[in-house]
DNA sequence: CTCCAAAGCTCTAGTCGTTAGAGGTCAAGG
DNA sequence: CCTTGACCTCTAACGACTAGAGCTTTGGAG
């Protein structure tokens, strides 16, 4: 018994929307921009998607989550469409982007550490601070030459 | 015994640059969006800065690599021009970011783990892969439907 | 003093991955 | 048949720069 979006092979870009999670205007761009190759047309020039849309588009929006670049996942798409091409591609690419997502969280964890600091030296409110939070930027900028 | 770069009064764009360690084309942006107040122009209409831009601008760098946006650090400044705004408004821009950087940490702690999952699961080259990233990208398209 | 390369100027457009809007067409239920 | 919502294309905006074209100014060497 299947429902309205179960009927796979007519489905419009609403539906195919709501299934996947991703935007109406989204799918379009990944349309024009060749992440989603272009469907069937109905007879007033309607998408129409069926299944392998769905998928396609599924694993888009997974890579996509993981925060993969459009370019990244077009290299990905290739290698699943062609797997004789192997995985050692696939592999350097996840492993890249790991990496790329380590130095971030390292980068944002001193971030938290000074941005920690400031926000407590001054918690806002209190009479002697003239204010600790801005004193915090203007002298790190001070130190990187040590001028006054 | 001041250096070129040391004699204040004058310094051209190209000096406040390698001083501040941000770059020509973004020291005109931030002038052109107002962060940086414009400064005097030479005969020739080049600009030439002083103290105060170094330190202003040095107060953004600062600001900017904490990952400030554009429009916090514009009020950051306006509460260090004015002191008596006190600091109750700048703890709270602190906060706010510290804790949208802590949101960020925790997104891509678990994104560093699941790249972590699906790169190891195939390490590359090995025959029995067919590929386990990319199906890893496809399955869990799949799953979040359960369909086929 | 004259010349030339480096550095400056303005203005425009491109980046990335969407998102939003204008202004129109199509499909389906009452 | 008519309305309403979903769809269509095309263009521009976001944020924070970055790059380039095409020009002028500056400052040191000869």
């Amino acid at each position: 018994m299947p429902t309205a979006t179960t009927v796979e092979r007519v489905m419009p870009i609403g539906a195919l929307a709501e299934r996947t999670g991703v935007k109406v205007e989204t799918i379009r761009y990944y349309e024009q921009v060749g992440l989603l190759p272009p469907p069937e047309r109905s007879e007033g020039n309607q998408r129409r998607y069926g299944r392998a849309h769905v998928e396609r588009l599924a694993f888009i929006k997974h890579a996509r989550d993981l925060g993969f670049a459009v370019e990244a996942i077009r290299a990905l798409l290739r290698l699943s469409d062609n797997p004789a091409m192997a995985c050692d591609e696939a592999h350097a690419i996840a492993v890249a982007h790991r990496d790329e997502v380590r130095h971030k969280i390292a980068r944002l964890r001193s971030l938290e550490a000074e941005l920690e600091r400031i926000a407590t030296t001054c918690s806002g409110g209190v009479a002697a601070c003239d204010c600790a939070i801005i004193e915090a930027l203007a002298d790190h900028g001070r130190c990187s030459h040590g001028a006054h």
